[in-house]
RNA sequence: UGCCCGGUGGUGUAACUGGCAACACGUCUGGCUCUGGACCAGAAAUGUCUAGGUUCGAACCCUAGCCGGGCAGCCA
């Protein structure tokens, strides 16, 4: 890609600003904003818009402010603040520790409440919630005007001074915005800029029981900070018109005024992007919290063992534009393993153990072989892995009468032992109900290392642990949270709680060679053959718990459901 | 049946702005392999919502229609 090309717009948003740096409309330069309300936890839906303003800014070598839109203390708490700081430095984003909240502006939005007031623009409503929806008319049909919409600049002015000193109860009045109830978008008909909610907010605290809603408070914040494109996604389209009309009415001369800008937010298969119904999983109990592994949020994607890169990989691999869109959870299944494969170091790992006894090794025996931690990487050097005559297979790698295509071991077959040797597999031992509890095989001590020297072929290796020598753990395997793409499409009566996958975390103790002993929460291994796993950070020093972040693509098990 | 937005292979995104519809994922086939992974090579995709129009030429511009989404919180 040449140096033209890669500078090239990437999207619809990179076109628009670069149609605004070049009519020079932007000041100083590009300045965005992530603005997340924090009344909840992040998902993988917030970092595409963080990927995407963060990364706009850097593109443009300008500024990103993380800014909490706090204007509503109701449902805002310091918990959902500290944990969205969290995951936007863990995402790779700084913001010069100077996070920006919109309570810091409520002097100043309240200033400027009064100075639409003054210019005869805003009027102190005293209609309940009720009667204000039911004068605010239809999308079709327009509304009524407020009984109170002719009130005198001066009593105006009194009645909100007196709303903010907490003269009137919660809900008796609100200031509103004197527009028109005949507007055929619904948010220009008279909105609401203010009102009183005596609550305490995590910031302010006390200071205040007035306070300004969504439109009234982002675009001004917008201006305020000296932002030059808003980016937010399109359920905000119908805003667009409010956002400017606050700001043809406030903004000054000369100054860098905010443009508003639209995308599709990001919808994934297999799961639900929703605050609203991401709490409903967690206080139901149908995941563990906010950071189950199984969950679509940046703090359950970190625990899975999900990293940075992978995720502003998925980022920048969907795009950006206006079409509301699902994409397919495979694509982000892709991104995780590409940036897996390359960094994990590998290791091996029984899950469902199944002894393997060496007949003709000598009982006793211990051979340290040297094994590379990532056969593509050579820099990551290698480490020794104990071997001996009795250890652990995988139950699902042997099999009594094999099905044709079955490369594993089986009666007479020969296999690898991974790094290890190659052996012949000589019977089965079952106990009295007929399952197997043992399979036993002869090794070719010429082939220590993991060829035989007279250069035959084997078709299936296989990995293993040393009985012995294992690290016993936990080992969390999760599969995709519900059974169907979409799970709001939910049978008649029921809800998308319906399409849950029951099997969506299976626990299972593992053996793992002893390499991974005093893994720390956090580190990342593949396990061969199985897929890449993580330390939990349940994990103790008596207690090793593993979560597997995804597994490895498996052609054998489609293939063998394609037989079935 | 008001207003706003959007329709490109199965999925997501492109098309140098009116000039051979491309890239990635997924799927399939083959190769290679001490991971049935990775990697390499290749294939299929019945793809520009429909109908008109402008034009030498339309995914792109115009008109009409169809389909999908959003909007009636003192939520954001």
């Amino acid at each position: 890609m040449n140096n033209e090309e890669k500078n090239r717009p990437q999207n619809f948003i990179e076109e628009i600003i670069e149609e605004d740096l070049k009519a020079g409309k932007n000041g100083p330069g590009v300045h965005t904003r992530f603005p997340p309300e924090p009344n909840g936890y992040l998902h993988i839906g917030h970092a595409k818009s963080i990927c995407l303003n963060f990364g706009l800014a850097a593109k443009y070598g300008g500024l990103c402010n993380l800014r909490f839109d706090d204007t509503n203390p109701e449902k805002e708490d310091v918990e959902y603040v500290d944990s969205i700081m969290e995951d936007v430095r863990w995402l790779g984003f700084q913001w010069h520790d100077r996070p920006y909240y919109a309570s810091d502006y409520f002097g100043q939005l309240y200033d400027w409440a009064v100075l639409l007031i003054r210019k005869g623009l805003a009027y102190v409503c005293d209609m309940g919630p009720d009667e204000i929806a039911a004068t605010r008319g239809t999308p079709t049909e327009p509304g009524r005007e407020s009984p109170w919409r002719g009130r005198s600049v001066d009593e105006n002015l009194d009645l909100f001074e007196r709303m903010k000193k907490g003269e009137f109860p919660d809900g008796s009045k609100v200031l509103r915005a004197k527009i028109g109830m005949d507007s055929p978008n619904m948010h220009m008909r008279d909105p609401v800029l203010y009102r009183i909610k005596r609550a305490e907010h995590h910031r302010t605290g006390n200071d205040w029981c007035i306070y300004p809603m969504y439109d009234f408070a982002h675009g001004q914040s917008d201006y305020v900070e000296g932002i030059t494109h808003s980016i937010c996604t399109l359920e905000f389209e119908v805003h667009r018109p409010l956002y400017d009309w606050f700001l043809d009415h406030l903004a000054e001369e000369g100054r860098v005024r905010p443009r508003q800008i639209e995308f599709a937010r990001l919808n994934l298969s297999y799961t639900v992007m929703s605050k609203r119904l991401l709490l409903r999983l967690v206080k139901e109990g149908h995941v563990k919290g906010w950071d189950d592994p199984r969950m679509p949020t940046i703090s359950a994607l970190r625990r899975r063992g999900c990293t940075p890169e992978a995720v502003r990989a998925f980022a920048a691999i969907i795009g950006v534009a206006k079409r509301d869109t699902v994409v397919d959870m495979a694509l982000l299944d892709h991104c995780i393993r590409e940036d897996l494969n390359r960094r994990s170091p590998r290791v091996m790992g029984v899950l469902d153990p199944l002894r393997l006894v060496i007949e003709n090794y000598p009982d006793g025996r211990v051979d340290e072989l040297e094994i590379a931690n990532n056969p593509e990487e050579p820099a990551a050097g290698s480490r020794r892995v104990p071997f001996s005559r009795v250890l652990y297979i995988e139950r699902e790698d042997f099999m009594e009468e094999p099905p044709r295509g079955f490369f594993r071991l089986a009666p007479g077959r020969e296999v690898r032992l991974r790094g290890a040797c190659l052996a012949t597999c000589t019977g089965a031992v079952k106990d009295e109900a007929g399952n197997i509890v043992e399979v036993r095989c002869e090794w070719d001590p010429a082939s220590l290392g993991g060829n035989a020297p007279d250069g035959r072929r084997v078709k299936g290796t296989l990995h293993w642990v040393s009985a012995a020598h294992a690290v016993k753990a936990e080992v969390r395997l999760y599969d995709r949270l519900f059974t169907c793409e979409d799970p709001y499409r939910a049978e008649e009566g029921k809800d998308f709680i319906s399409n849950i996958n029951p099997y969506s975390l299976k626990i299972v103790s593992a053996y793992i060679e002893p390499h991974v002993a005093g893994a720390r929460p956090g580190e990342r291994f593949q396990f061969e053959r199985l897929g890449y796993f993580c330390v939990d950070p349940d994990t103790t020093d008596r207690r090793l718990v593993f979560n597997r972040t995804i597994p490895l693509k498996d052609s054998w098990a489609r293939e063998a459901k394609k037989g079935r």
